[in-house]
DNA sequence: AAGAAAGCAAGAGCAGTGCTCTCATTCGTC
DNA sequence: GACGAATGAGAGCACTGCTCTTGCTTTCTT
């Protein structure tokens, strides 16, 4: 009985989450690769090999600092999503981008964390991931499936997608129960890597000797081209 | 006299070059955390120490492995050119993805270095690897001039970029002696970001769930949206 | 040609890391 | 109260980046 909330596991439950609030300080602070178990354990004031009752690993603790950045992004972008109409298809395409680009640049290590490189050697466990982290795609479905059921999407003169790309996009309308076309799914998954990408250059500064005055609006910019790109006019 | 090409010279360089690819096997094999000056030195035949002759520090050694891969991505991206009309704007800017993409796949590990996560502390010197790091953006924007002095660039209904956005883009103009409107670079600096967000995208396998059989088609497919997105259409 | 200067490699050493082990203590339960 | 599980402390191993000193070799200068 693992929840049976005597007084023990209540106070390892407390534990548990002061790891996870001490890892992200210090993810925040010197990021991914510099997290250090033994600093965490120091400022818990424990010695080192006590954490290790808590925690397997080190890459243990990031798969918590993941599944812990992937919900705090989740949650971000449905509060965005709480305050528009649901048949504003733009207004709710355009929170998201929004949510997800300024949870990017307010938590940049946890996001390097989930979107950078991958952590060489780690490799982030399925089963603990997938769900937290395919919750923002799964927003922005809603809005594809729902735009199109009300007939706002156009892209009627896009090309065919070939053969094979055709059977995967079956197997993922089946499973999400969609009725999208071919071409709204994969303009559905440039969109959202374009998204991240946008968000990933911005968080990581790449945009480099470009430095704008106010990369919020040329986010608004890309945000225009997300729009028509999945077949949305904007108003 | 640096290159006086003494035989002590000569044998600084191609010490140097060693440390170099043996940092480049490490890279690729291990991920750019777990590059270790101890372990090049002892893949050199040398002792830990000895290799700070030649190396200020680890990081110094990432700027060479960074230095070295926009070389390699550029000297790619420019190959792929070659072979492409000069009139052909789609079938240049297809070249660029393909390229892009193709390296990236090949040298997941570089790639993940030069876009990925930025090393946590750890900065590229600016000097060093600005210029390097910009000739893939440059190719794309070359692309989009021709194209525009062409004529083959329809963004009429694109709206007019805000206030603060207008003034940056006409630094940028400027600099790089453009003729292109607002609109299309606006739509640049999108399809420049949102093509590296596809390439990390199925680089660092973030499709996830969407595991499809064939990536190179949903990669074409990506193409054509990014050709749209700066109003080029495509044949 | 002889001596000075610079370059080079080795080794020891410091502080830090992840992780494992043993040992004592404390707590919850029977 | 007694037993077993959970917890924390400490020592220790192998590894890391980096610095310092110590010799040796090559190169340049006088």
């Amino acid at each position: 009985m693992e929840s049976a909330s005597t007084p023990r596991s209540r106070a390892r439950e407390q534990t548990m989450r002061d790891i996870v609030r001490i890892g992200r300080q210090h993810l925040a602070s010197d990021g991914a690769a510099a997290l250090s178990l033994r600093a965490v354990a120091r400022d818990l004031g424990l010695v080192s090999s006590a954490v290790y009752r808590y925690v397997a690993s080190r890459d243990d603790l990031l798969t918590l600092l993941v599944v812990d950045g992937y919900d705090e992004l989740g949650d971000a972008v449905d509060q965005a999503l709480a305050g528009v109409e649901r048949e504003d298809h733009v207004g709710r395409m355009a929170a998201i981008g929004r949510a997800v680009r300024a949870w990017g640049l307010a938590e940049p290590a946890t996001y390097a964390l989930l979107f950078g490189s991958p952590v060489p050697g780690y490799e982030a466990p399925a089963e603990q991931t997938t769900g937290p982290g395919t919750r923002v795609v799964v927003r922005l479905v809603e809005v594809w499936e729902d735009a199109w059921q009300a007939g706002r999407i156009g892209l009627d003169d896009s090309p065919l997608a070939p053969r094979r790309l055709t059977r995967d996009l079956a197997r993922i309308r089946r499973e999400m129960g969609l009725s999208a076309p071919d071409a709204l799914l994969a303009r559905g998954l440039f969109a959202w890597a374009a998204l991240f990408g946008c968000v990933t250059w911005e968080v990581f500064g790449q945009y480099g000797t470009a430095t704008l005055t106010d990369p919020a609006d040329l986010f608004e910019q890309h945000l225009d081209a997300l729009v028509e790109a999945v077949g949305l006019a904007r108003a």
